[in-house]
DNA sequence: CTTGGAAAGTCAACAAGGCTGACATAAAGT
DNA sequence: ACTTTATGTCAGCCTTGTTGACTTTCCAAG
């Protein structure tokens, strides 16, 4: 399936073998950014009522995901600065929804977890966000997601790719 | 609340006829975070050697695809205030990337086109997309990437796929 | 034990890019 | 004539990103 042709430009070639045209690829870009958009304004809507904003959440779905994680951890996996992150994560602890406790084995790392008000607004947020994920799939079939899933593995940054989709695979 | 149950929380059954699983759905919204953030690096990086951000690349992406589009098509496409845009758009008028023309038959409405030097930016921008999107859509092949789109604009709120994937299918 | 350096936290300053509100102008519609 | 629409602009605010400088804590190597 690699040995898709050279994809040049525009119609350069009458071949329509090919499906990679730059009217293809514009399209897909344009569906990235609708969909993304999509994709953020149910948890974005509920965030409002608490004065938090995206930050936050992705901390908060982070934290649910590898309770116990350290800072560096999650500034790993957000790509934001200590400072980004930090400021976020104050609030957070400040409220009552992260708990960062130091570390048992080395104490200089704080390792982090959602308190029960934590996990609610996790389910809260992500239950809005699987909701509108499962219409998508529904409506779009399984043939449909293993397609979007694999076309958006290849999307992401190769490093994380290995580091994040590697091992979960056995699953399912 | 609403206790998913329905979707059998993780691997219970090895019937695949479920894919709607909570880690399926938790997958496939990680999997959206990391592309995207893959998706707008290579532009990103591009935009910094000219001081501008993403809302400029949005403006000239639209503006390209659509060009004469008015002020309030732009609006409501990209979803944001006036006043917003409009920072964005002096900027790329007063450095001679986009030309806004008084309209003919209605002279309150401005016209937006692209300059020489703004479509050459548009090409470096787009191009360095189209490259990502491209070598994703290679590897993953070509049902993976009807999926994709299927997915996504499944995705998308419906009024706008509605507006701007209805009658764009004519093509491939 | 001392010291180097990593991990974490903090303060300050700044920028992009969202937002609201208020207001101005020109042109179109009624 | 009056209202509405399209656009532009000023001012101010917020979130979330950035850099730089600095401190505290603490593991580990000398």
């Amino acid at each position: 399936m690699a040995e898709r042709g050279a994809a040049q430009s525009s119609a350069s070639s009458g071949e329509s073998l090919l499906f990679l045209t730059d009217e293809q690829l514009r399209r897909g870009i344009e569906a990235m950014f609708f969909a993304y958009r999509g994709f953020t304004a149910d948890p974005d809507r509920i965030l409002e009522n608490y004065a938090y904003g995206r930050a936050h959440h992705r901390a908060i779905h982070f934290i649910n995901r590898s309770p116990g994680t350290t800072v560096n951890n999650l500034l790993a996996i957000l790509g934001v600065t200590k400072q980004s992150l930090n400021r976020v994560l104050r609030t957070l602890v400040e409220d009552g929804l992260v708990e960062s406790r130091v570390g048992t084995r080395d104490k200089r790392e704080r390792h982090l977890y959602l308190t029960d008000q934590g996990i609610a607004l996790e389910r809260e947020l992500s239950e809005a966000q699987r909701t509108r994920m499962r219409a998508a799939y529904r409506a779009a079939g399984p043939d449909a997601v293993a397609g979007f899933r694999t076309v958006l593995e290849q999307m992401m940054d190769p490093e994380l790719r290995h580091h994040y989709f590697s091992n979960t695979e056995g699953g399912a």
